[in-house]
DNA sequence: CGAATTTTGGTACGAAAGTATGAATCGCCT
DNA sequence: AGGCGATTCATACTTTCGTACCAAAATTCG
């Protein structure tokens, strides 16, 4: 409990740990420069230099530190076409609206791809009779007069694939 | 041409004349400190302090200048809802390849909604033979037996509105 | 079980669709 | 000028569609 608090303090300002640590090398060294060169009058300018240059060095890393997170995002909107959003799904509400019995439904289907009524018959095993009643019921459901409307409607309504 | 040539190597190397500038700024000025401060002897430490810091920021200065470019650029794809991806385009190399008439292919967009033989000829102010004909004539080349087919097949090919 | 609904099928008839054939007119191109 | 395709229209015929009206099973549901 007190060692995680006490560590999450150092994790935080562990920077400034690394700066203060730095800092003290730096002065110990320049100590260290100074009495070494210190005897001889001609070196203080080399002294200079080498100072100049430690720092500098000092700066570039403290200032690489600093603007580590710097980044710039920038966003960009891409189009990106999607195949088919709500194809797939048909209007089940309009389609109970609609009140269509199965075997209606199913000679809408067939109606669809431009089926005869004999070939709806053939398919469903009835006979034409049979087909043309349940197209004429389903067209008054509709409200349209022909096959092809009928078709057309369904197509916009979203009640066939 | 020579002026604009030297301007451009001035313009690209205009990072480095700054730095040369600063340098000799700072040099100048460590001079005139050693000068002023070299009378005193306990006056060093405060001198090396001051090189300290003034290389300090001149290492922080290059620092920023060499990481101006550091900048990420992060693209992020959004996905944008187009309201009809690919449905106001119709396929005119399949329409074309049909080889359809002006006449046909008016007739066929009317045929789409539902509309009977009557009624086409009534909005083109055609009889209902020619309209009949040209009906017939579509059915040819749609390779189909029936309007519902036609339509069928003019919007899976997609060469109809 | 009984009522309502769905499904199936039939007949009849008119309307519409579709096919086949022929023909006149028009615009365009060589 | 002649050929050609497109357009227009007509007639005749067959097929299909659509409606109306009816009715017997089958199914569903309270």
């Amino acid at each position: 409990m007190i060692f995680s608090f006490l560590k999450d303090i150092v994790h935080k300002t562990r920077h400034i740990f690394l700066y203060g640590v730095a800092m003290a090398v730096l002065v110990f060294l320049l100590k260290w420069l100074q009495w070494k060169y210190l005897i001889t009058d001609h070196s203080s300018d080399i002294y200079t230099g080498l100072i100049a240059i430690l720092f500098t060095t000092l700066g570039v890393w403290v200032a690489r530190q600093l603007t580590e997170t710097k980044n710039r995002t920038i966003i960009v909107e891409k189009e990106v076409y999607l195949s088919e959003p709500a194809d797939a799904g048909i209007n089940e509400a309009e389609l109970k609206r609609l009140n269509l019995t199965t075997r209606e439904y199913e000679v809408l289907q067939l109606l669809k791809q431009g089926y005869s009524n004999a070939e709806i018959g053939e398919r469903l095993f009835l006979s034409v009779s049979t087909i043309k009643t349940h197209v004429s019921n389903m067209f008054v459901k509709l409200d349209v007069k022909n096959r092809t409307q009928a078709v057309e409607k369904a197509n916009r309504l979203k009640i066939i694939r």
